[in-house]
DNA sequence: CTGGACGTTTGACATTTGTCAATGCTAGCC
DNA sequence: GGCTAGCATTGACAAATGTCAAACGTCCAG
């Protein structure tokens, strides 16, 4: 990798404590890539031989079986992803595709395994990481096991305005049919769910969404720090 | 926690490779308690301030919301629960439950945190569960997410089989409210899921199913080691 | 042995969600 | 400007799932 990438890397929360002997022993072994929009880079079940860091753009984890598919996560830069899979050997349990043009570093998983056994910090670091991934799917399943597809809807968007910077008036991330897959329903019942909304003031214009009154949709939607947080 | 235990918690993977000295100190600040059965142990959202081996019985991991209530997974001995708040020192995601009379060791999270950054064993074996435990969440998500009830229980009985040691004939483990719950459906909803695999070779007495054909079964439910594989 | 508690099953029905087809809308392109 | 492709929306319908009430069965305590 060129020495150029170092800081982007870096600054990630896994990298930022450990030795720059060991942080230059990891980049030495690694290389920087650039992928155009909408490129399968990982397909489930392939080996894990990289770990993989989003340095710029966005991609999208997804997952397949039987000929339906469905968006399980979002990337954003800059972070890590498909770590579990490089830390046990195994293969990848999810499909990843590029959203847009993105720049990626692809870090062998038997030199992140290596430099795991020696340097404290950085192991520390990848045990804190998983441990927030990990707790993320948990609160991602108790969505979508405690709530119907309304509630989703409606915690969804709390959190997406919140993401935003808490106008009342924002943009959604993603198209529609990526958010309906990523919410467990399909395109035209996400549709009606922003409708059915419509009584908790939301209205939806394209890509937009405005929230008229915070209170009143946070009473119907009943956000949870044990699921909707993502910090904790 | 007394001696006599000791070798009871060593066996776990997370536990075998480290250092015998470690081992001590970790298992000097621990204490054994046994429960009787439906007692709540742990409650949502309270601190993690230890992390608990099951050593005998069996314990239920639930979450709530809204006065709703789901079964996310069983935890059988011998192993950890709730590794990841742990180390996060973060808030319990999930509700446990024993559902019969249960040992249960407890080691102060601030230990487990403390021997981490000093055993480099201890550490890789616990990047090692957290990432399977990791995996295993995903893989329910994606069976929650990809999969009609339906489906889901036809492969829930392929890998009860399996776990079971695979004759034609064998347990359910739990009542069938719970597999209900666990699975994302009601009770009446999986009475009429059992008679629905009967076109399958399906049939269920009480606790014991019975699989008449599994190439049939398999047909249909078409299972995937990147769902259906606890191993891998 | 008997009564009651509790889990399961069944049926009827309501609600939610998915499917299909048609239409509308927008953005990029010739 | 007009065309086309792709996504979003809508409506009508079908399928899946949840809800409620009743019946059934089993197990345990009195």
């Amino acid at each position: 990798m060129q020495d150029s990438f170092y800081p982007d890397v870096r600054v990630l929360d896994i990298f930022s404590e450990m030795e720059e002997a060991h942080f230059a022993t990891l980049m030495r072994g690694s290389y920087v890539q650039n992928f155009p929009p909408q490129i399968e880079m990982i397909a489930e079940g392939d080996p894990a031989d990289f770990l993989h860091i989003l340095l710029s753009g966005s991609v999208e984890l997804y997952a397949t079986w039987n000929g339906r598919e469905t968006v399980m996560a979002t990337v954003r830069p800059v972070s890590s992803f498909i770590l579990a899979a490089s830390i046990r050997d195994a293969p990848y349990l999810m499909s990843a595709r590029t959203r847009e043009k993105s720049r990626i570093a692809l870090i062998p998983s038997q030199d992140v395994r290596a430099v795991f056994d020696m340097d404290a910090h950085f192991a520390r670091a990848i045990v804190a990481e998983l441990a927030q991934c990990y707790r993320t799917v948990v609160k991602n399943s108790k969505d979508l096991k405690l709530r119907t597809s309304l509630e989703r809807l409606a915690n969804y968007l709390l959190r997406q305005q919140r993401r935003t910077g808490g106008a009342s008036e924002f943009e959604l991330d993603s198209e529609k049919r990526r958010l309906a897959s990523f919410l467990g329903m399909t395109p035209e019942n996400l549709s009606r769910a922003f409708r059915g909304l419509q009584p908790c003031g939301v209205t939806v214009n394209g890509n937009r969404v405005a929230i008229a009154d915070k209170d009143t949709l946070e009473r119907f939607a009943k956000p949870s720090p044990l699921i909707d947080d993502s910090s904790t």
